[in-house]
DNA sequence: CAGGTTATGATTGTCTGACAATCTGTCAAT
DNA sequence: ATTGACAGATTGTCAGACAATCATAACCTG
């Protein structure tokens, strides 16, 4: 399993298939916003909409409902599922767990070049401010993660965090903007970095929940506001979605 | 979301169609063992040992791919996830962030008859003795954890953990059995139980996470013993497995 | 008009059969 | 023994069918 030299040479034998391709299309539509969450998707328009059969859908479907990304309600159909509340805090509190951990084992484990190319990302990410892309944001965020998950050699802690990251993607959408906030972000951040520079995996866990817990309360802040301003106008639509 | 009165009178839309069924059946047969980690697992072959299509049963490969416990390598077809042995290192070390969280979160917000319910269980667990079926131990634990998780009342918490759980199964049947182990695995719950009693959050984490350090070294340890005594006879399946 | 009932159309759940693409193993040829 | 070609088995993907169920509109009935 470690990467010998011939690892490096073999093509990958993922991405072929029609249907790996598919969910992820899927996927990043979901992601990217292209499909709202709270969406209603009857599966032939989901054949329509990729130029695929029912059956490569259904497939891409349970795969999606798995990562939590997708709710399916027996004889109702597919829905993106709809972050609430109570779910955004607690998908937060996971991430707190699952972020400090990945900051430990990556302090603890990762190697020269590892940890290069991850400081290299985190001081990328430093140089940004409000003015730029949004975009530009999140990709830079993205490599940061990227890097921190290669260097901590943990692929069930790569793949369930990054799953989880998925869900929250779209609260970022809303989160992200509260103003003032990016200055706080990179300061927790920094922080971090430093622990984990000096291999520190306590403090660097420490500090990496610490960041986590802020920006959950930041979003947690923007839902109250959001639903002070909503009102009382939703409630139909505001279940269904709980029991993944 | 939170449960009201209604929502216990509410049948359980869940599990009524083959699809769900099916895939709780297969589940069900990994982790019991019926189908061995490893072995290769043709569609038809299903199709026979569950009587249903092939439909039904590649969508339920996709469902359980996405939760681990299988593994689809295209154009070969879907195997059992064997879990060697930095993959069994990978999971307990999540696992221990995981139920750390889980202590630390119901610690803090279980209700009462949550406690009484975990309580309960904590004790009954420490009834036992290595002389008990160990089906009756596997049952104690996952009652244990069951009311542990509901009292966390964080949903994702309770999704990824019982997931990562189920691949931890297949270890526990070696691990478990590891002489004079019980001894220890209760004495450290006890301690466990007793932070939560207390409403410790902070302590009860950290000896939850050491609790499955323990755990993690002795599966370790058998890890070690099974590679020495097995020797050099397997290289054909021991890779195939790494790319989830 | 309110409230419940039935008919209707749309969507999902499940099965079957088909065929191309790909893998695995065999067997012959060098 | 290595190479190459071939055959059988398995997966990947599609299309079509029909029953079960849901959502909704039309319909009674009081």
């Amino acid at each position: 399993m470690r990467p010998h030299a011939e690892t490096r040479l073999a093509l990958s034998r993922t991405d072929v298939t029609l249907s790996l391709r598919l969910v992820g299309a899927m996927r990043d539509a979901i992601l990217d916003g292209t499909l709202e969450p709270g969406r209603h998707l009857p599966e032939r328009e989901l054949c329509a909409l990729f130029d695929v059969s029912r059956s490569l859908v259904r497939e891409a479907l349970q795969a999606l409902a798995a990562e939590g990304l997708i709710t399916i309600v027996p004889h109702r159909g597919p829905k993106v599922t709809l972050i609430d509340r109570d779910a955004a805090r607690d998908l937060y509190r996971v991430r707190a767990a699952l972020e400090g951990l990945a900051c430990a084992e990556f302090a603890e484990r990762a190697d020269a070049s590892q940890r290069d190319a991850f400081f290299a990302a985190a001081a990328r990410l430093q140089t940004l401010s409000e003015d730029d892309p949004p975009q530009r944001l999140i990709d830079a965020k993205n490599v940061y993660y990227e890097r921190l998950l290669s260097g901590c050699r943990n692929q069930t802690l790569a793949d369930m965090f990054t799953r989880l990251n998925n869900r929250i993607v779209q609260l970022r959408r809303l989160s992200l903007s509260a103003a003032g906030r990016l200055g706080d972000t990179l300061r927790e951040i920094a922080a971090v970095v430093a622990a984990v520079e000096r291999r520190d995996p306590v403090e660097a866990r420490r500090l990496a929940e610490l960041h986590v817990e802020r920006a959950a309360a930041v979003a947690d802040r923007c839902f109250a506001e959001r639903q002070r301003s909503q009102a009382i106008r939703n409630q139909g639509d505001a279940d269904g979605q709980g029991n993944i």
